[in-house]
DNA sequence: GAGTGGTCTAGACCACGAT
DNA sequence: TCGTGGTCTAGACCACTCA
């Protein structure tokens, strides 16, 4: 199994390791489910120390590709449905990171109780008062996104009270709300008439369409939509293989 | 600066020590481009070996918090315009999670010298070999994502010779070549003729686009561009802050 | 040249969890 | 119970890079 394979250039152990089991999983040679090899015995395959091993199958099971459990060994995990992680900051700060003057107008607020149709997007029992807010933020004076926002009172309720002068709410909820998990969606979707008025593209033009429901020890915090218009916006990441 | 705070019993020292430098970090006390301890004095700082606190420094390097240069030492990163850290896998498993049966094709394969147009996408000079690879990815023999890739030759040469039978090409290179970093963009973009045809959706729907570049130790392996189309693809996350 | 990070070793002890 | 992964040590050598 060591590939050891000619034209390979100088590589470090862990990384030949790594790469050899992070092909046989990524081939299907190692249908998820399986088991692999216990520590002890990839450190004898490979000669090298138990530590060398371990390095990679914990890089591994950060990375989501397998899963450990102590006594009974390494396996290799099914797909999970996330294809992706994602950090997202702020608005605001994706804005000045591209050199522009940013601003924000709150175009719709409403504290009301929470309908059935909000449930997908926020987990709260129907009743439970919810603020409901649109915002449109600004890049160089022109429209750069449209931000639906449901926030769930119940477990912020001071955020009633907020004027959101200055901060815009999903940079309020930033500063003072902890939160423990998000889940994203991203997808590409058409514009409908309301968004494309607001901002100021055709109808059914291309948008990339940001979600994000966000969790404290699973407690419903807010639930927004982010569009951004067009081709326009490109959402850049850098990463390296094993890295958060 | 060690923690050694009452009630932080259940934690194992190197996550002691990430949490004490990530708070310095994020906090701003220690502000971007300023010196981080050496490992040396870290260790010692800590009470601990080496490898415990090179265990830690090397994965915040890995997440982008620091930088490291040999003899020169660590530093905060100065935060990035960056707006999103992805970490995508393989279509292969991407459409598996779906619980869809997957399989592909190739479209176009050829093997010519890089041309001024490229370099954009692979940083390489114009007359490097490149492999210029078009390939749509089925699920339950739908057409679910469409790819057009360029690879390296001169970094990758043994690809050349690859017949991509069973292994999709980057799902070929994953197993075999090691990268260092990766670049990805994320936009939504109307569907072009050539990609409304072989997606089998209208011309200008709005379509998903990753764009990867990856590289080893800076030098270009590859750039992929992944057309995902309509409404009907999402890509989901789920990550908590602390960034494991 | 000198000092840093990058990597690796050959041990060790412990915690957890499957049996 | 007892084997596995989780963690840590106290060394070591090398490669890179700054001075």
């Amino acid at each position: 199994m060591p590939s050891e394979a000619s034209g390979d250039r100088k590589r470090s152990l862990h990384e030949t390791i790594r790469s050899d089991i992070e092909g046989s999983i990524v081939s299907g040679a190692w249908q998820p489910g399986s088991q692999i090899p216990f520590e002890q015995d990839l450190a004898a395959r490979y000669g090298c120390s138990r530590m060398t091993v371990n390095k990679v199958l914990t890089e591994l099971s950060r990375a989501g590709l397998i899963e450990r459990r102590r006594k009974a060994g390494s396996f290799v995990r099914r797909p999970s449905s996330q294809s992706a992680v994602l950090k997202i900051v702020d608005v605001r700060r994706e804005v000045e990171a591209l050199g522009l003057p940013y601003h924000f107008e709150i175009l719709r607020r409403a504290v009301r109780p929470a309908i059935k149709a909000d449930q997908p997007l926020l987990a709260v029992s129907a009743g439970t008062p919810v603020l409901d807010i649109t915002c449109r933020h600004f890049a160089a004076r022109r429209p750069f996104c449209l931000e639906d926002r449901l926030i769930n009172l119940s477990a912020v309720p001071e955020v009633a009270d907020e004027g959101f002068a200055t901060l815009s709410p999903g940079a309020f909820l930033v500063s003072r709300i902890p939160w423990s998990t998000a889940e994203h969606r991203i997808r590409a979707s058409a514009a409908d008439a309301a968004a494309a008025e607001v901002l100021l593209v055709a109808p059914g033009s291309p948008c990339l369409v940001v979600e994000r429901r966000t969790f404290d020890q699973d407690r419903p915090i807010t639930h927004v939509r982010l569009v951004y218009p067009g081709d326009g916006h490109e959402m850049v990441a850098r990463f390296a293989p094993t890295g958060g």
